[in-house]
DNA sequence: CGTGTCTAGAGTACACTGTATCCATAAGAC
DNA sequence: GTCTTATGGATACAGTGTACTCTAGACACG
């Protein structure tokens, strides 16, 4: 508890950022920056030439100041980055508009924030390892979340289910722009294809794999795939059917789900 | 497509180191290091301070050296981040001495790279965006997908089944090495309950599923769950039981599927 | 209105980073 | 023994994030 802490603590500036209101000066020279404009230009940056791309330099200059300039309104790199995840990922959808049932409305999450990531490719870089949240980011939970409601999951089930296919989400967009090619199954067939050359002896499973997919045309859709298996697993779970490796026994379903 | 080519080009000293034997040269002073103890060392330096802990500077120091003597073995910090990812993943496992048929193997395929990730957080952050795949890692998706051989499955499913899965997984040990606390759901539930005090009203979803979750006395394993949904769901498709998205004539099964 | 206080932006400095290049020396080929 | 090649160190440099100081603008207050 200690060492999470102090991790806390590390996020502290970069929460403040997030979360509280910028402070009003009421003297002073009128600021020509705002939070806004700055986490913009970072965005635009990093849209173009990625997370790297993104100096304190290079968005000082698209905003025509110097670098140090910036520092008046965010602490540091880092808490620049967090802004413009929170930004990029932008406001989360309200699927109470969604047609039909959760399962719908998880769908079209999913298709949403992957989206967003397809958008802006830097945030899947941008949101690895310790970091703070933002009230954006943590409103796309909410409405996962909010998609479950009713249909008998715990409260630990429905954060899972949602955090899977965020992972799911991150995963195929993180494969499909690693190459500036079109699609998520373009890219990883193009990039497969090449490491295999003249090394198809020691990868035989994914050798055939590639070839059948080849011959069926690679029209599936990786997205759609991943999304429809884990649903209809949460669906099984939902609908009470015990999963597979576990005794019947294991989980006791309360009324009727609704879809 | 051309882009595409560019992209191979940037990559190209990374797939070398990775893929071609070293030449050994035949006059000159013996090398003091080895592409093997450079490796080490940066995973040393990253297992205890993050990727960002990774420096051409810190890697020489731990190896008595100065940090241009790195250069005669690796042509650029890309490329030693690239070789210390795939020594970092390891050998792929061995399943055909797991028990039971393509759930069991695939199930523990998923646990085994967990385990890889959470041994090495820092080779999350390595593996996002473009980047050369190695042997190793290559060898991973030989295995994850020689498990779906025989389920029926075509080429670009059994893909799309591992990607499924490594998504999971990826997603979990990020959530859970974010904070260096014990497991991923208590990791996630610690950043939440932070960020929600004095904010529920805005995420009453995620609130009452923390609250529900913290009843339910929080024994939900995020990893395992995630898994069981996407196996569940495959198992339906490979059982040929329609998703619920789609007309049940989409998909025609040929014989029985071995499990 | 004048004075004092506060704040924005620029300028300067610095430790650190990755990498290009040159030099000296060690080691093997011939 | 001489020549060639390769290793490691030294030096330089452009770039990076950030600490700190100074100047001038803008507002508060009497």
């Amino acid at each position: 508890m200690a060492a999470a802490g102090a991790e806390f603590e590390v996020n502290a500036k970069a929460l403040a950022l997030l979360w509280e209101p910028r402070a009003t000066p009421s003297r002073g020279p009128r600021p020509t920056l705002s939070l806004e404009a700055i986490a913009r230009a970072g965005i635009e940056i990093a849209d173009i030439g990625g997370l790297a791309a993104v100096t304190m330099q290079r968005v000082a200059a698209a905003l025509d100041v110097t670098k140090m300039a910036l520092y008046r309104y965010v602490p540091g790199k880092v808490e620049l980055v967090a802004l413009m995840v929170d930004m990029g990922v932008g406001e989360a959808p309200d699927l109470d508009a969604v047609p039909g049932g959760w399962r719908q409305r998880l769908h079209e999450w999913a298709l949403r924030m992957f989206d967003r990531f397809w958008r802006h490719p830097w945030a899947l870089e941008a949101t690895v390892g310790t970091r703070a949240i933002g009230p954006n980011e943590l409103g796309w939970l909410e409405q996962g979340v909010a998609a479950l409601a009713g249909t008998g999951l715990g409260g630990a089930e429905m954060l899972d289910v949602a955090a899977t296919l965020l992972g799911h989400v991150r995963g195929v967009a993180q494969q499909g722009t690693a190459m500036a090619s079109g699609t998520p199954e373009r890219a990883m067939v193009t990039t497969l294809a090449g490491l295999l050359r003249g090394r198809e002896g020691r990868y035989p499973a994914v050798v055939a794999a590639l070839d059948a997919a080849a011959e069926q045309g690679a029209q599936d859709k990786a997205l759609d795939f991943g999304i429809a298996r884990i649903l209809d697993g949460v669906e099984l779970l939902i609908a009470g059917v015990p999963d597979r490796t576990r005794p019947p026994a294991r989980r006791v379903r309360r009324g009727t789900p609704r879809t």
